[in-house]
DNA sequence: ACCCAGGACTGAT
DNA sequence: ATCAGTCATGGG
């Protein structure tokens, strides 16, 4: 049994596959299949229809996860209208949309993801996952909650291959199950307050800071720089320059790219990252 | 054998 | 404020 979902200017590949998260697969016959909360999903997209293997009330839920409330439109409307490279990627990704992930999975799985491979990071999670996740049917597990990585051992978490991430990982779930941090409160607050809560945490910095504000808290403002996104903005923006600082990447995106930036830099970064990869139209 | 990977942190200038 | 070294581990 499946539901129709009737969307528009969504793209579930582009969506799913540009690197904001890492349990969703290809399966057989175009479905991609992913563990969201407590379930495992299986979609599939035909044109303007969504086909989802799920029981009707879970169709809100899914809507809500995909952003698909929101108008694309709109939000590339506030993109910078002179900025030729941002336009070409948001053409080439067109129906890219930020998900609406959960905060405590996306945080975790970017502590895993410090000079990690996209591959490594997903190992590293569906390790975690069934090790200390609960089972939900045909081999699939929840994400670990705070409090069972909180209680895990060093040991334990070196044997997911965290490596020197795994102590990270441990003392940022404890601080969080003492109530050390506002974790739950994030949404609700101001970017920069926010930020400067989530960097108190051992392992995040800015950048996984930014992954977690824009990936899971709403924060579209959000621009995260990797070395993929730093590659793209020096090239792009200070051509013939070199060492262009952090500082200076910092300024200019915060007068660039406007109230979305998060959404801006998810399309460069997938553009980045598909660079080449492609044949452009 | 060597190098790098969606970084963070420390201790030097 | 920048900068190199360090932190584990798997893959090219």
């Amino acid at each position: 049994m499946y539901q129709k979902i009737n969307v528009s200017d969504f793209d579930l590949a582009s969506t799913l596959e540009c690197g904001q998260a890492f349990r969703w697969s290809r399966a057989n016959g175009g479905w991609f299949v992913g563990v969201v909360g407590r379930e495992a999903w299986r979609l599939r997209q035909e044109n303007d229809i969504l086909l989802c293997h799920c029981s009707p009330e879970i169709v809100s839920g899914i809507q809500h996860y995909l952003s698909l409330d929101r108008s694309l439109l709109d939000i590339v409307a506030t993109f910078p209208a002179d900025d030729a490279a941002l336009r070409d990627a948001v053409r080439r990704h067109w129906g890219l949309r930020v998900l609406r992930q959960e905060p405590w999975e996306t945080l975790a799985s970017f502590i895993a993801s410090s000079t990690k491979q996209i591959v490594q990071i997903r190992q590293i999670v569906e390790l975690l996952a069934h090790r200390f996740g609960e089972p939900i049917g045909n081999d699939f597990h929840a994400f670990p909650t705070v409090e069972a990585i909180a209680r895990a051992s060093h040991e334990q978490l070196l044997e997911c291959k965290l490596g020197f991430r795994a102590k990270n990982l441990l003392a940022t779930a404890q601080m969080i199950d003492s109530g050390a941090i506002k974790f739950d409160a994030l949404r609700s607050m101001e970017y920069g307050h926010a930020l400067e809560e989530l960097v108190k945490l051992p392992g995040v910095g800015e950048k996984i800071a930014n992954c977690v504000l824009l990936f899971s808290c709403g924060f579209d403002q959000a621009f995260l720089i990797d070395v993929w996104i730093e590659r793209a903005l020096c090239r792009l923006y200070f051509p013939r320059k070199r060492n262009v600082t952090h500082r200076q990447l910092r300024e200019f995106i915060g007068s660039h790219f406007g109230p979305c930036a998060g959404w801006a830099q998810q399309y460069l970064f997938f553009a980045e990252r598909t660079r080449n990869k492609k044949t452009r139209k």
